[in-house]
DNA sequence: TTGTAAGCGTTATCAT
DNA sequence: ATGATAACGCTTACAA
């Protein structure tokens, strides 16, 4: 094994000269520098990660933790990702299936300083069981938390709904339907946003059944299969994503009906879907989050690189709703 | 920082009786032993993993290299994950996207020795760029490959391929229309297996034009069309995968046809979605193929632990072919 | 059964 | 501009 001291040998100098040239450090002369550069190239020689670990107490990992991995979950993990490499750091991703040993594996790993910090997309324990870790190392989480050991880069749901509805309503739409997920906790704050927006506007907020547990390509085309067999139709349906809302358009489209004419559909996430069937839609800024978590975790281990960004939704004006 | 030394100080021993109680060792006191747990216990004390490492010169944790996070490898990867842990070691997940900069991350934390080993579903670097990093540490694929430097876990699907092909054979069917994928080098083993097979039995190869590049539901549904619309139409066909079978069967559905009366069909996976549908089906066996993985690298480690597996197909009979 | 001390490969402090 | 030398926290001969 070729470590440092085998270069200064060679090179006729001492270790920390060697270790100068490495981590670029100034005072160092020129020809020396480049005969050491030179031998370190010829010996195919890397610093041992361990030793650098040890000796500066990080080993500049971060480990990512989540239950699945998803289209919105991606979106994150590859931002945080580059993000995180941008610093200088690695990412260990975690996919724990919902598996609690799993994530005590994550946990300990931070624990022992084989991990830097903890990104918390999804969590199987409960949370006072990983706010128990956060002594340990920052721990940073996507889901709504108010802790205070543990950041969170949560967006409150509430107001890229309402954002959604004041479109529809914007647009003429009267006549809004509600499709709902129920993962995590931002279906209530979404039947809130809606209550509120039926309030203000004098509409009936029960005029149509709520649909919950809907967020798959399959739910949409279920929905489609109810508009269609309705006499008092919607004019609009707000959904919980956009595979639901590409499920909708598409199985619409085979019975014959066409968006926006017949219906007003808008979706959330703004993912490659919507992008495809151009649908009209919420952007939910994740690489921002992403963003955000890597600061927040930088600025825990006492390094600041920057201010966080400020989190807003953004409507994404597509061919699903009406444009007059 | 609490560390070894304090809880020897603590203990009123040195710092190796602390270490032979960590790590299990006989010849410990019992008396001994128990006070120094108590004290590890009461200062909440963990070994800092990057001095183990340093000094064990392994990190014990392997890299997983894969593009996507598909169906596939999910079951590959769990599978590998489970396996490692029992033996002691940690995964490291690196989710390229096809990006080569992401594939050179982990292999060049191969050569710093912050992974012991590495596994290669897929990659987008050219074989010997991945070559030429097998000096630093074992590397294991997933993919046919044929190096000396590289072991692989691969199982060729003509071997597959011939056993569904056999299977439609005995159930009746005569006329069988094939759907290939095109991702990596599969598809030329299952037109070859395909070929044979039509030689074998005397039946025309070229009956029905093959299809290339599908593997969703959607295109799935895309055949399902096609064969709608045919006259003289194929009475089973052989998928890509369980994905393609699902989206040919459920559109047939739509449209009043069932199977396996009008049709047989023939998934290739043994997925979840085979499962739920009951799709006829050949099961890949990825957790045996993720254990010999793991198995092949602790050897390369010099630390064998068992003989590799016997990959083997299996077909999985269930309600999409004939069962006469 | 226990302790001493060397060493893993770095980086950092302090001289020079 | 460069070099001794002491850490970092652990394991492991070797001694006792």
């Amino acid at each position: 094994m070729t470590n440092i001291q085998e270069i200064a040998r060679l090179a006729g100098v001492s270790t920390t000269t060697v270790s100068r040239v490495i981590n670029q450090h100034p005072y160092v002369n020129e020809t020396k520098r480049k005969e050491i550069l030179k031998i370190i190239e010829r010996l195919d020689y890397v610093p041992n990660s361990s030793a650098k670990s040890l000796k500066k107490g990080m080993t500049r990992i971060i480990g990512v933790l989540t239950g699945i991995y998803t289209n919105l979950s991606t979106s994150f993990i590859q931002a945080f990702n580059a993000s995180a490499q941008k610093y200088g750091f690695n990412v260990m991703l975690f996919i724990t299936n919902g598996d609690r040993q799993q994530e005590l594996v994550a946990l300990e790993m931070l624990r022992s300083k084989q991990l830097d910090a903890l990104v918390c997309l999804f969590r199987t324990n409960e949370w006072d069981v990983i706010e128990s870790y956060a002594k340990y190392g920052p721990i940073v989480t996507w889901q709504r938390l108010v802790s205070d050991m543990i950041p969170s880069v949560f967006m409150d749901q509430y107001q890229g709904y309402m954002l959604g509805l004041e479109y529809l309503y914007t647009k003429g739409y009267r006549r809004i339907a509600n499709v709902f997920s129920s993962k995590g906790l931002n279906t209530p704050e979404r039947i809130r946003a809606f209550n509120d927006f039926a309030f203000k506007y004098q509409l009936k907020a029960d005029e149509f059944p709520d649909f919950h547990d809907k967020f798959t390509i399959f739910d949409g085309e279920e929905v489609a299969r109810w508009w269609m067999k309705q006499t008092n139709r919607p004019d609009a349906i707000a959904c919980s994503n956009d595979n639901v809302a590409a499920g909708l358009l598409t199985e619409l489209r085979r019975s014959g009906f066409s968006t926006p004419d017949d219906i007003g559909i808008l979706g959330f996430d703004n993912t490659d879907l919507a992008h495809l069937l151009d649908l009209t839609t919420i952007h939910y800024p994740a690489n921002k989050q992403a963003e955000n978590a890597v600061y927040i975790i930088l600025d825990m281990l006492g390094q600041h690189v920057s201010e966080v960004h400020v989190l807003e939704f953004e409507l994404i004006e597509r061919k699903s709703t009406k444009s007059s």
